[in-house]
DNA sequence: AACCAGGACGTGA
DNA sequence: TCACGTCATGGT
């Protein structure tokens, strides 16, 4: 068992599933390890829209926006485009950064429409404005059960606090840190979703713990449990 | 009161 | 390619 599985392994013991995505349906929600989502069309486009609206913000502040659009009748890529711009601007305001959201929002609509229920590829994706790499992978991951490892500022901050990579680490350089040590032992495609949808959250979950206030990783027991 | 939150884009070296 | 400023609200 290499680092990376020994981290997930440990994580996942000491935190149990997570249950991502968190859908606004939260009887869903408290369903963990079910990986039977998204269960239909408007929950892949919640998916997508929680993706954009969660950049370089909490997940809490992002939940009041879609509550905000939900009380509207606002969560389908229709009633946004009919929405007065303002007033969607409004609705996803404590989410920060609402005049580019708004636009990044309005600009995947176009392209997710265009789609009509097919699954995007990652450089499609990538093309659209306000998606980079990291939204990218987890409209992948969440909203369409794709295999692709979702890195974000807490992966790097504990990779890097465990010494497995450098400060000039690049996305690209973590996700295939990632993927090439989990991809030997897990075999099934369909675990292997499971196993990267978790493994983010579970980050996610310790690094609130652990990596929020500096100096980052005090008392984490990872460190020790990897020597 | 500073710092961080499940980042991305535009610009100039 | 890459470092840096900008975008904005909310919680600790």
């Amino acid at each position: 068992m290499n680092k990376i599985e020994k981290i997930y392994t440990l994580l996942y013991k000491t935190y149990g599933p997570q249950g991502w995505w968190p859908f606004m349906n939260y009887e869903d929600f408290y369903h963990k390890a079910d990986y039977s989502f998204p269960k239909d069309e408007a929950q892949v486009f919640e998916v997508c829209l929680g993706s954009i609206l969660t950049q370089n913000t909490s997940f809490n502040a992002v939940v009041k926006s879609l509550e905000n659009l939900k009380a509207l009748n606002a969560l389908s890529p229709e009633a946004i485009i009919n929405l007065d711009i303002d007033a969607f601007k409004l609705a996803i305001k404590p989410s920060g950064y609402h005049n580019q959201k708004a636009k990044y929002i309005l600009s995947f609509i176009d392209f997710f429409q265009e789609l009509k229920g097919s699954i995007p590829t990652r450089e499609a994706l990538l093309n659209v404005l306000g998606i980079g790499e990291e939204t990218a992978d987890s409209i992948l991951l969440y909203g369409y059960n794709q295999p692709q490892f979702k890195v974000d500022a807490y992966t790097k901050r504990v990779l890097l606090e465990l010494g497995l990579i450098d400060e000039k680490a690049k996305y690209k350089d973590m996700k295939k840190l990632m993927q090439d040590a989990l991809r030997e032992s897990v075999r099934d495609e369909k675990e292997l979703v499971a196993v990267y949808q978790e493994y983010h959250a579970l980050i996610v979950c310790h690094s609130k713990n652990f990596y929020s206030k500096k100096p980052y990783g005090l008392s984490c027991f990872l460190k020790e449990a990897l020597i």
